[in-house]
RNA sequence: CGGGGUGUAGCUCAGACUGGUAGAGCGCUACGUUUGGGACGUAGAUGUCGCAGGUUCAAAUCCUGUCACCCCGACCA
């Protein structure tokens, strides 16, 4: 098949894209429209711009429809409008942001080797039949027809459309390995879209798929995409951490977040403060607590205990500490049985772990409180583990108590003393909980810390899922047809820009890590419009910056100081420069960055060198 | 999908209970004054009061229905 190499990214192209649909547009060549020397636009980077000339609308005001800070201030900066619920237009100064996400992901993406392509938004069911995935995927799954009345899906992802190419267009063993990429629309039917652009129902992903032989190159292959991931959340400038997202029932980490530190985060990650182990709450596993479980010193007792639905209330009504009572959940079972499960008072059920175990629907379902009436004889609240008849699992850290509190199934009753063997025979040990604070890290070095992310990445080693049912298949040397395995890959761009302002804002505004600043440098003159002086430094500092590739936004508006100071730090534009008569009778400017409280003067003809020693630390 | 809430000018919101000429602040236009932290003055423009029906002499306001949006719970980049 033809492997042509994607095309790299950089600013030249986008320039020169930019020049071109000018000329095109103008039928003859013309400078750029704000008499920038074209050459300084082709080697260096986007257009320089005056504000004055820029489609930008700026709130004072949050709106009413924004809860968390970076929807708030994407909307206030103008740099993205909603359309209806969860979907989005991206203004031009938002579309700069996302371009250079883009533009990272692609040459990182590119030097790993990947190549990019475009696939279709909407699908053929057929496709998706084949797969099984018409099926399993619930209503998230946006479902159309054509006026022939033939089903169609709004991709939500990709994997059946790459595979259905890679089937048609990969005959031989020797052309594997390969990687494919696009940076897309996607659309999945949110229940609940939120959060502005951090969980949209349209948004812009990064998906590659990767295609290997056997295992073992599927495995390379996902190491590499690791690798890019790194290298591409680092340029990015965000504090991010990879986490395990999958414990892998199977062995090994088949899947990996990447999750962009903050607090406002909605996944909760733990990771050891001894090594490199880090892991979604979901997975992150909770050691059995070491030695042995201590005899039992007191007598079983069964005690009234009125009222005292809660583990709350059983530990304060009884004084005892929370963590020396046992709460039993009873969820559906997987058959007509319903399952006792069993965790210490201070801890929470991880419900992704209870789903997976034997005889558990899937996924996990609290009995109704007559379910669990018809199960234990006692109304919620107050059931416990001595006598249950159905099948019992237990928490590590609950199975090591002795002498401990739990319901006595039966209202207003419940046991103390109670003693595993001793009063409660059959319970299966399992790993149930939450990991907190302080647990030791299962990788044997540290202690668990405990943080809030935001997923911006995950990799997968996908096996043969689709390549058996939809036939992607090679020749492999000796001549025998083989299913390739698969990997995929997924960035959410439009993602990574919301994450980047809620991990790093101020009460002002956004504050961007340079990489993906929409500029680079706000040039601020001040009473421009009557200052001769200030007007002929600022214009020819706009010159001067612009052509040595500095991507400088000039705000020439007619607009009072404050008023412009308040723009350039909403908008989070790293570097500032101020022009302004009272600096210039020394024949110096100001600067100040981004996160800086107080300004530094310089003097003027310095500018140049003083401003790239700063874009360059 | 369940529970809660809101729809009035581009934005933030009053007005509704007690029906009687559609409001404020910000923003926008013009002119003037102003120019180191979201200025001031003068003159303006802007609304099917979400939509449909009903009650009434009269509806933003009361009633019914409907739609949209937001917030709280189960999925994902």
């Amino acid at each position: 098949m033809p492997l042509a190499r994607g095309r790299e990214c950089s600013w030249d192209s986008v320039a020169t894209a930019a020049i071109l649909s000018v000329i095109r547009a103008r039928g003859s060549w013309q400078r750029a429209p704000d008499k920038m020397p074209a050459k300084a636009i082709s080697r260096a980077g986007p257009r320089p711009m005056r504000l004055s000339q820029y489609p930008l609308n700026t709130m004072k005001e949050t709106p009413a429809e924004a809860e968390v800070v970076s929807h708030q201030l994407m909307l206030r900066a103008g740099l993205i409008r909603r359309l209806a619920a969860g979907l989005y237009s991206w203004l031009p100064m938002g579309l700069k942001v996302l371009q250079k996400v883009e533009c990272i992901i692609r040459e990182e993406m590119n030097r790993a080797g990947a190549f990019e392509l475009v696939m279709p938004v909407i699908q053929p069911a057929e496709l998706w039949q084949e797969s099984g995935r018409w099926r399993e995927y619930g209503p998230e799954l946006l479902r159309i027809k054509d006026r022939h009345e033939r089903d169609f899906v709004a991709g939500p992802t990709h994997e059946e459309v790459i595979t259905d190419i890679v089937r048609r267009e990969l005959q031989s063993y020797r052309q594997l390995p390969v990687n494919f990429y696009q940076i897309q629309t996607k659309f999945r039917d949110e229940v609940r879209p939120r959060f502005g652009v951090m969980r949209a129902r349209e948004f812009i992903m990064k998906d590659a798929y990767s295609f290997h032989l056997d295992e073992e190159s599927l495995r390379a292959g996902y190491r590499a995409m690791y690798e890019a991931y790194t290298r591409i959340f680092t340029r990015t400038g965000l504090t991010f951490r990879a986490v395990r997202a999958d414990s892998g029932a199977i062995g090994g980490d088949v899947s990996q977040e990447f999750h962009v530190l903050a607090a406002s985060g909605e996944d909760v990650i733990a990771f050891s403060d001894g090594d490199d182990y880090a892991a979604n709450l979901e997975v992150a596993v909770a050691l059995a607590p070491q030695g042995p479980r201590p005899a039992p010193q007191q007598p079983l007792r069964k005690v009234p205990t009125p009222g005292a639905r809660t583990i709350e209330d059983l530990a304060r009504f009884l004084k005892v500490d929370a963590a020396r009572c046992v709460k039993t959940l009873i969820v559906e079972g997987s058959g007509e049985q319903a399952v006792a499960l069993v965790v210490r008072g201070d801890h929470e059920l991880n419900a992704f772990k209870a789903q997976k175990l034997a005889g558990v629907a899937s996924p996990l379902r609290m009995a109704s409180a007559e379910r669990v009436l018809r199960a234990t004889g006692a109304e919620p609240g107050y059931v416990g583990v001595v006598g249950l008849e159905c099948r019992v699992y237990a928490d590590h850290s609950a199975l090591a108590l002795a002498d401990f509190v739990c319901g006595a199934n039966e209202k207003d009753m419940h046991f103390t003393g109670v003693n595993w063997e001793r009063d409660v025979k059959g319970a299966v040990a399992a790993d149930l909980r939450n990991v907190v604070e302080g647990d030791p890290s299962p990788s044997g070095k540290g202690r668990l810390k405990i943080a809030r992310g935001i997923e911006v990445g995950h990799i997968f080693q996908l096996g043969r899922k689709y390549s058996e049912p939809m036939k992607a298949v090679v020749l492999d040397e000796a001549g025998r047809e083989t299913a390739l395995y698969m990997g995929c890959y997924g960035i959410g761009v439009t993602r990574v820009v919301a994450a980047a302002i809620e991990q790093s804002h101020d009460e002002r505004g956004i504050i961007w890590p340079a990489p993906i600043a929409p500029f680079q440098v706000v040039l601020v003159p001040l009473n421009l419009q009557k200052s001769a002086r200030v007007r002929e430094v600022s214009d020819r500092l706009y010159a001067e910056l612009a052509a040595a590739g500095i991507e400088v936004l000039y705000d020439d508006r007619d607009a009072r100081p404050g008023v412009k100071f308040a723009d350039a730090e909403l908008l989070g534009i790293p570097h500032r420069l101020v022009v302004a008569d009272r600096g210039l009778e020394a024949g110096k400017l100001e600067y100040r960055h981004r996160r800086d409280s107080a300004s530094t003067e310089f003097p003027e003809p310095e500018t140049l060198s003083f401003l790239r020693a700063r874009l360059a630390s």
